[in-house]
RNA sequence: GGGUCUGUGGUCUAGCGGUUAUGACACCGCCCUUACACGGCGUUGAUCGAGGGUUCGAGUCCCUCCAGACCCA
């Protein structure tokens, strides 16, 4: 009997670096094998993927997750689909502003507009470069050659161009507006982009007085907002103060330049168990003054300026900070004697999600994607999309409901995509670039294709290049766009809307957008939306949410909480006999968690098995290796076995003659395969993944390989046959979530790779196939047979005698005859 | 404060109105049986987050509460 043709004893990490170093090396080969194909005549299957956006360090979680975006790729390759995985990298954006900011110790706007953007660039260069490694090291088989990065022309002139289209049909509006803003880095967010910090306040209970000498109370938390108050309400239904009703009550501290009184108007936002019942809306303390402004139909007063200071409305006020104010304010009322009582209070405060800085809204000149409009259509497109999970459609439409403003998308920002437009002297005409090019107008002037449009109408009035004398001096915009407004082009990006029409014609709507459940709000949202505008499509064919990658107890990973794991120490665990410890702050106390060997294979194959789609995960190296090194062992072994015994020439045909084992075990591994390929078909790993290490580590060896070890030592072809066949056929259904471990066994083994395999194994063996009921006859056998198979081990061991020795006694059920022969050899019965 | 989701042996997980409630890992016991001791076999171990209800019958449907996650005010 020859030497096993798999050498190595067992799977190691050593091994699956070499390996995956050997399918990286060679970029043709390479291209050969993952490129995405356009001229192919497959059907296209074009993957948006989630362009990172590099900060250091990648996020173990995410990793995880894109490990799985992997997982469907191969899949969908494995079903004979045309995939293009792209690889992009998200670069705009404020993030990389701070990174520089913190690196040199110099706020932006110190430097030259010019030098910031090249020191940036530079930056998030080398954090790119760590990236693409981690990408590689965990197996991704994305287009890496095609790598786009969202600040480069290319892209940015796509997120220009569509700007451009969406301005032109009115779906982009200029206008002033209250917005949330950051004073600290001076500028506009949206919506999406606040989150809240809990805060110690004081609650001032401030007595107001009406010209007829009538005294009210009204509570507040922000007591410097007096200045801008517009109108005092009530509840319409609170009995206590319908005699305020109308009058007009005097503000107790001094404004400057405006009327010293406000009307007590009553409106149902009001709750009046708080406080006092009765409420100051001011200009703008929080979005409910805004909604109160935009249905009373009152002019807001400008209280705070773009540096977060006063402005002259408040008078003495003027020129302090919003906090330094809001002291003074409350010192004032104190000695005015006005200040009625304080209580400490906890309160949580609007801030900037990447600043944390406490946000105010101010009225501001933005532009503006409408939103609004649009919602019932896009749900109608939302409805055409499939959902993985289901749920998830549900948890989006929660969001659309709560839409009530439009999306706020310029930015006063650097390190961003540029608003493409210029103004003429007067202001009243704008140039826009032509399509499908880059234009920076804070420092360039328009190309001379350019349009001149009317600003208010938009209509076209020529072009630049012929109108460019009568426009006078012309000036550049200098606002950005939010860095959404270019990540939600991705998926048009990647399709080919703009650059390439044909294949954009039968790559639209995208099929797959696999994404974390956290920005459903925005990247999905916002993408749904552009989709909608421009196209009235819905986007995708297939939404896929996965869950969030936690600590060992459940918590989110984060830096302040001690309790990240770095991405590289688990895919590097084992390799040149290093193992990995991490340090992890509990949830008491710190915990080592310490492992042996991870690697990619072992990282994929514990995310595809231990969690649903959807489901939040909790990573924990040493529970990887446990629980999912063993699998590939076995595995591993399985085939190593196998690998000792010929293989058949012809392993496409059934040979004639096979034992009833045989054939049992083909009608058992293709009832599994008829799973695996339903489950690929449905974006389903989980389910993929069990059935696959169910068979392969549990009836395969323990069972069938038992009964048939003797037919194969002495040179059973058909044994072989079936074998080898099943071991091939199972490497490839199990390559997406292993490629380099299948790949390897395969190409030693069968001399072709697992993760070529472009069309879904089907046996030649149909009349045991998993519809057959010859195919459901012997399945529903297998329960006896392992039965019988562990009795008799049992019977053994309470005997005291080894597998191998005879044992007398033991009788084969009816049910099983047809096994008699080999069951009788394999457990030496008498 | 509100919305959405999740809650099954020590850990992870199956379950979609009727099962003695799946598996896996860990634990414990036995076994080096010519692929694998990083293996094999076997045994423990769950009042299915808590409490109500609907039903002949409930992890499974409904309500309330508790805990966690995500999102929002």
């Amino acid at each position: 009997m020859p030497a096993p043709t798999l050498p190595e004893k067992r799977w190691s990490i050593d091994l699956e670096k070499k390996i995956q170093e050997a399918h990286y090396a060679d970029e043709q080969s390479y291209g050969l094998r993952y490129a995405f194909k356009p001229e192919s005549t497959k059907e296209v299957f074009v993957i948006d993927t989630p362009p990172p956006y590099p900060s250091g360090t990648w996020h173990i979680g995410a990793v995880a997750q894109y490990s799985m975006i992997d997982v469907i790729a191969r899949s969908q390759r494995l079903l004979g689909k045309e995939v293009y995985f792209p690889w992009g990298v998200d670069r705009n954006g404020i993030n990389i502003e701070f990174t520089v900011e913190k690196n040199t110790k110099r706020k932006m706007k110190t430097y030259d507009r010019a030098e910031f953007l090249e020191l940036c660039r530079e930056t998030i260069e080398t954090f790119t470069r760590s990236m693409r490694h981690t990408a590689k090291r965990v197996g991704l088989s994305c287009d890496f050659a095609r790598e786009y990065l969202t600040d480069a022309p290319d892209y940015r002139a796509v997120t220009q161009s569509i700007f451009v289209d969406l301005f032109k049909k009115g779906d982009i509006v200029e206008d002033l507006r209250p917005n949330i803003y950051d004073p600290v880095e001076g500028t506009t967010i949206a919506d999406a982009e606040v989150e809240r910090l809990p805060r110690k306040t004081k609650l001032v209970d401030v007595r107001w007085t009406c010209e007829d000498g009538t005294e009210l109370i009204i509570s507040t938390t922000r007591p410097e907002m007096i200045c801008a108050c517009g109108v005092v309400v009530v509840h319409p239904d609170d009995e206590r103060y319908q005699h305020l009703i109308g009058k007009r009550v005097t503000l107790p501290l001094p404004s400057h330049g405006r009327d010293t009184t406000v009307e007590i108007q009553t409106h149902p936002s009001v709750k009046s168990d708080f406080g006092s019942g009765i409420l100051m809306v001011c200009s703008f303390g929080d979005q409910n003054d805004v909604a109160v402004f935009r249905e009373l139909g009152l002019t807001p007063f400008p209280a705070i300026d773009l540096d977060g200071r006063m402005t002259d409305l408040a008078a003495n006020f003027s020129g302090l900070t919003v906090k330094e104010a809001r002291e003074a304010a409350i010192e004032q009322l104190e000695s005015d004697g006005t200040l009625a009582n304080w209580v400490e209070r906890d309160q949580d405060v609007p801030v900037s999600e990447r600043g944390k800085n406490p946000v105010e809204i101010i009225l501001l000149k933005e532009w503006y994607v409408r939103q609004t409009h649009i919602q019932e259509r896009m749900k109608e497109h939302i409805e055409s999309i499939e959902f993985h999970p289901a749920r998830n459609r549900q948890f989006l439409l929660d969001w659309m409901d709560n839409i009530s403003i439009d999306w706020p998308i310029s930015r006063r920002r650097w390190y961003h995509t540029e608003i493409p437009i210029w103004y003429n002297q007067d202001a009243t005409k704008v140039i826009v670039p032509p399509s499908g090019m880059y234009v920076q107008p804070w420092k360039d002037q328009p190309p001379l294709e350019s349009r001149v449009l009317d600003r208010e109408s938009r209509h076209d009035l020529g072009s630049f290049e012929d109108l460019m004398s009568s426009l006078g001096e012309i000036r550049g915009e200098e606002k950005v766009f939010d860095t959404w407004m270019d990540s939600s082009n991705s998926n048009l990006f990647v399709s080919g809307y703009l650059n390439q029409p044909d294949v954009f014609k039968k790559a639209f709507p995208t099929a797959l957008r696999p994404q974390g459940k956290e920005i459903v709000r925005t990247w999905l949202y916002y993408t749904l939306l552009k989709s909608t505008l421009l196209l009235d499509q819905p986007g995708f064919q297939h939404v896929w949410i996965d869950g969030l990658g936690m600590d060992p107890w459940g918590r989110k990973m984060s830096k302040s909480l001690g309790n990240g794991i770095d991405a590289d120490s688990v895919l590097e665990c084992g390799a040149g006999g290093r193992t990995g410890s991490w340090k992890v702050k509990g949830p008491e106390k710190s915990v080592s968690l310490r492992a042996n060997k991870i690697g990619s294979e072992c990282f994929r194959l514990w995310k595809a098995c231990d969690a649903q789609v959807g489901d939040d995960f909790h990573i924990n190296p040493e529970e990887i290796e446990k629980k999912y090194f063993g699998v590939l062992t076995k595995l591993f072994n399985v085939a190593r076995f196998a690998s000792q015994f010929e293989v058949p020439e012809n392993l496409d045909v059934a040979p004639e003659g096979l034992a009833p084992e045989d054939r049992w075990i083909m009608a058992e591994f293709q009832s599994t395969m008829k799973t695996v390929e339903e489950s690929w078909v449905n974006l389903d790993i989980y389910t993929a993944t069990q059935a696959l290490k169910t068979f392969g580590t549990g009836i395969l060896p323990s069972h069938y390989l038992e009964m048939v070890k003797s037919r194969l030592y002495d040179d059973d072809q058909e044994a072989a046959w079936t074998l080898h066949r099943m071991v091939r056929d199972f490497m490839a259904a199990f390559s997406p979530i292993c490629p380099f471990f299948t790949h390897h066994i395969t190409n030693t083994v069968y001399g072709s790779s697992a993760v070529d395999v472009d069309v879904f194994p089907h046996m030649p063996l149909s009349d045991v196939g998993a519809d057959t009921s010859e195919g459901q006859r012997l399945c529903q056998l297998s329960n006896a047979l392992q039965d019988f198979n562990g009795q008799t081990w049992s019977a053994k061991k309470e005997a005291g005698i080894s597998l191998n020795q005879p044992i007398t006694g033991i009788v084969i059920p009816d049910v099983l005859n047809e096994f008699s022969e080999t069951l009788t050899r394999m457990h030496q019965l008498s």
